[in-house]
DNA sequence: ACTCCGATTGTT
DNA sequence: ACAATCGGAGTA
């Protein structure tokens, strides 16, 4: 999970939906693990629950969720094996192609898709997306230039109340399209041991 | 059936 | 610092 949210840095997400391109190069993300991880929506006291079951299936897919409302968030679901539980959720990216109609559907010229809501509303992803082939049109993932690692930083997650201080949340470091959201450090060691052994 | 609240955003 | 806005999850 950790690292594939490491190697998304740099990959381009494009979408084709409503009939119009948008191409945006991905340069901020969160993992979010199995029940083990207080933070994830895995970790439901209840299991598998129909919001949730995306996670607990294969790698490669579109987990959409609705969030305070009003946005929506895209998270690529990352188990590569059944013991495997957990997704990245996107959470920036710089909009590379496509820059006008990005604007129209955000209805502003600057902050397109820096913040997981803002970057559905530019690629107009929604929940219908859910399950969908991310390998696939109209919403694919696609090589980019890659991130070297001295462009990388790694820090503690935003928004969430729960294992702050677990850093899983990966940027690249100076990028337009990284959030506002204060880089606060991560603790490495606050994950719990089994845990530590996933992080490269 | 009912309450609580969030992996956010935009404005004050 | 705070309102918007609603469905999932937990409780009964």
């Amino acid at each position: 999970m950790d690292a594939l949210a490491r190697d998304l840095l740099g990959q381009r997400i494009r979408s084709t939906l409503a009939g119009e391109t948008v191409v945006g190069r991905i340069v901020e993300t969160e993992a979010y693990l199995g029940p083990e991880d207080a933070a994830s929506h895995a970790a439901t006291r209840t299991g598998v629950t129909d919001r949730n079951r995306l996670m607990f299936g294969p790698a490669g897919f579109a987990y959409v969720y609705r969030i305070y409302g009003m946005h929506w968030c895209l998270n690529v679901t990352g188990g590569r094996s059944v013991d495997e539980v957990g997704a990245v959720l996107i959470r920036g990216a710089e909009i590379v192609e496509g820059r006008p109609v990005a604007a129209r559907r955000r209805g502003r010229e600057d902050h397109l898709a820096d913040g997981p809501g803002k970057l559905c509303q530019a690629l107009a992803v929604d929940g219908s997306l859910g399950g969908h082939d991310l390998t696939t049109a109209p919403l694919e993932i696609l090589p980019g230039d890659p991130v070297p690692d001295d462009r990388v930083r790694r820090t503690g997650r935003v928004g969430i109340r729960s294992a702050v201080s677990w850093p899983l949340r990966y940027l690249v470091a100076g990028s337009p399209g990284v959030s506002r959201a204060a880089v606060h450090a991560g603790d490495v060691s606050a994950l719990p041991e089994p845990l530590r052994t996933d992080l490269r």
